[in-house]
DNA sequence: TAGATTGTTAATCGATTAACAATC
DNA sequence: TAGATTGTTAATCGATTAACAATC
């Protein structure tokens, strides 16, 4: 059975802390304080750990490692997913950066572009490919995740593309709605809208 | 009263939509084919506009003039929000990019970053600053939204300096969880955590 | 009038959290 | 035992959507 999108989000949440914290203190956290260090409910914690099937202990709290290990089990952490990049400016270098350092079971295979200047680089180890090499690249690499970046004129193309080239999911990071068939997964990342949001809810 | 966060959300983007929509097309639109541009249900546009007092003709639908005027009063759109970027690597580039064009009601006033290389520089014409030039900085400028996209060994230092500052809303990028004091909000803007919510929906 | 659309209420769904029994 | 924590159900809250009356 699926767990909820946001139990997922936590997951992943819960997984990079305790990574963090494995190694510097005890073996064993308490709800109480996991939720603390993630600004949430402790509710939230034993909630989640209930859905994933995992038991604490009612003296110890829950087993750091073999939370992490539950957690990843889950999530998938062990099947290396590949996925491109499509727009190769700041926000595509920026992507890269923040994944080019490993520990995400979420791997950048290839880069796509259509400035010369790009194209046939490389970048942190990765490169960066035309856009015509698309169907080939990511059949070769078998990418199954697409982080779309590129400028907003292209963006139907572009997901026309992705979607011929067999991709399941794609993260959109420009402010264009998309439009996806069935059977692709759309995750949206709009920064222009969120900012607004932040500004009315901001209201002195 | 206040109008609900996913609501602010859609609003936002219809304004962007129809800005563009309103000098190509005829002067009147139908919650359906609003919503079907944006993906959502066409009840979601009515009910929003019910939220935000606004009424449509049965026949012709919604005036987009109008309609665009009446968000963009109610989001306030014509109070210019001052905001900075903190951390200004290709992160803090690519948002500066996204706003430096105009057209949304948030307005980049300052760049902060460590680096000596972009201390002084300009950037589409906006000034960088070193991070304690910051308290000056913000209040001369009346500074009130920052965007956080520092590396994550620096973000608690940063927010506090934020907050000291009368900041009233930030925008974090790092994916470094944030507490902040009542009266200040916060809007997670997190990639890491929404790659891997994505690739664990995209199973094939 | 017939057909389409808006405006609104009620039902449904998902997420959060309060409450509390069970356990160490 | 007393006190703290986990595990789980039930209540609450917010968002979505089905249903339908009112209107053009």
């Amino acid at each position: 059975m699926e767990l909820p999108k946001k139990t997922v989000e936590r997951l992943s949440q819960y997984r990079r802390l305790l990574l963090k914290y494995q190694y510097l203190e005890k073996p064993f956290i308490f709800s109480r304080d996991l939720a603390r260090m993630l600004n949430i409910n402790p509710v939230h914690v034993r909630r989640d750990m209930m859905l994933l099937g995992f038991s604490g202990s009612h003296a110890r709290g829950y087993d750091v490692k073999k939370l992490v290990k539950e957690v990843s089990m889950k999530l998938e952490c062990h099947i290396l997913k590949n996925a491109c990049i499509v727009g190769f400016g700041h926000l595509g270098r920026a992507v890269l950066d923040m994944f080019a350092g490993g520990g995400t079971p979420v791997n950048i295979a290839a880069l796509f572009d259509t400035s010369p200047k790009a194209i046939n680089q490389t970048f942190e180890g990765i490169k960066c490919y035309s856009m015509d090499k698309m169907e080939q690249v990511i059949a070769d690499n078998h990418i199954k995740l697409a982080i779309l970046t590129s400028p907003a004129d292209d963006v139907e193309k572009v997901k026309d593309l992705l979607v011929a080239c067999g991709i399941t999911g794609i993260m959109n990071m420009t402010s264009q709605p998309l439009d996806l068939p069935e059977g692709v997964h759309l995750e949206e990342f709009d920064l222009k809208t969120l900012l607004i949001k932040l500004s009315y809810f901001s209201k002195a």
